[in-house]
DNA sequence: CAAGCGTATTAGAATCATTCTAATTCGTTA
DNA sequence: TAACGAATTAGAATGATTCTAATACGCTTG
């Protein structure tokens, strides 16, 4: 319990991937897409890259920024497609909002739960205390008779640093309906 | 576990709410908006009961049909207005979906879990089982150092009914990535 | 290397829920 | 009944996402 106190961070997980993993996880991806007959042109590959790149479940529009820095003719249109491609083989997950842009977590597939600031609109990970999902799955499904295939589990609140400082956006957002 | 599986129904709860609960709930919603200096207008009351009545989670344009039918010339925007009135109050609960209508929840305004069906749409609310969401909250922002103030759990999957028998929309929803 | 074919990509239009705006109406109280 | 603030309205604006129809690209085969 002191511990947890001391170290709050220990069910966190914002921290930018490692090498290793971001190139392990990028293949991973591009086999996925590639059993499914999607070629990965340059543009896709930089796609995947910026999605994975970002610590911040990025939007549409924040993954078509990275992208036109290095194909500047970049459509929209073709984020948009490739995002729909990784959600049908099962390689990112969507996190719905209707007040703002959804978000995207491509390095942790299966379902886990978020945590959401509505200050600064940060997502983040929390990957150490998730529970485990495809038991849960399992276990619902039995109970509700529904073959349930998806989990979403999100906390919302105001993150250890808007709490510090009030970030910038705070008021905009919580009047936007943030959430 | 076989009492379970012979009555999954048991942490499902989309009965229509008994005549006590909903007068006792509309009470409440109405002494909560009075408290804020809100005026119980005739329309805003019936809002406040076609939220109540339907147990299907309403959509705003499915409680402006419903108002519409006793004050014809109800606007959409006073929908969303007491809608917006009742998020504010803690009165209601908003389930947001990026890819159709969000949905409304006035009977348990406390964050609970839904059963969501990627086939017909339906939302079902799963109270039975629902964490105890003020202990839960408190557990995680001691562990994140966040000052969470709002829990979202909810199971994407089909539901027994439309596992018995596709429904019509099935393929529709799942196309347009409903979720 | 050229032709042909299917996929990827594009710009821009369309969609749709939601929010905003500015004008009107309603309800209350004086 | 007058007058004030709140509620309501129609319709325009917004913004994320999806659609459309045309063009470009990248393989494969001759």
């Amino acid at each position: 319990m002191l511990e947890t106190q001391d170290n709050p961070d220990n069910i966190r997980d914002s921290a930018p991937m490692d090498e290793a993993r971001f190139r392990m996880r990028l293949s991973e991806m591009k086999a996925a897409l590639r059993d499914k007959g999607v070629v990965i042109t340059r543009k896709r590959a930089k796609i995947l890259e910026a999605l994975l790149a970002s610590d911040r479940h990025p939007t549409a529009s924040e993954i078509h920024e990275s992208v036109k820095a290095f194909y500047p003719g970049t459509s929209l249109a073709t984020i948009y497609n490739t995002i729909d491609i990784l959600k049908e083989t099962g390689q990112a997950l969507e996190i719905e909002f209707s007040a703002s842009a959804n978000r995207y977590d491509g390095r942790i597939p299966v379902s886990h739960p978020h945590l959401v600031c509505l200050a600064c609109e940060k997502v983040e990970d929390m990957d150490a205390a998730a529970p485990n999902a495809p038991l849960e799955l399992e276990r619902v499904s039995q109970a509700t008779g529904y073959d349930i295939v998806r989990l979403r589990t999100d906390y919302y609140g105001t993150c250890p640093d808007c709490l510090r400082e009030p970030h910038a956006d705070a008021a905009n957002a919580a009047e936007r309906g943030f959430a």
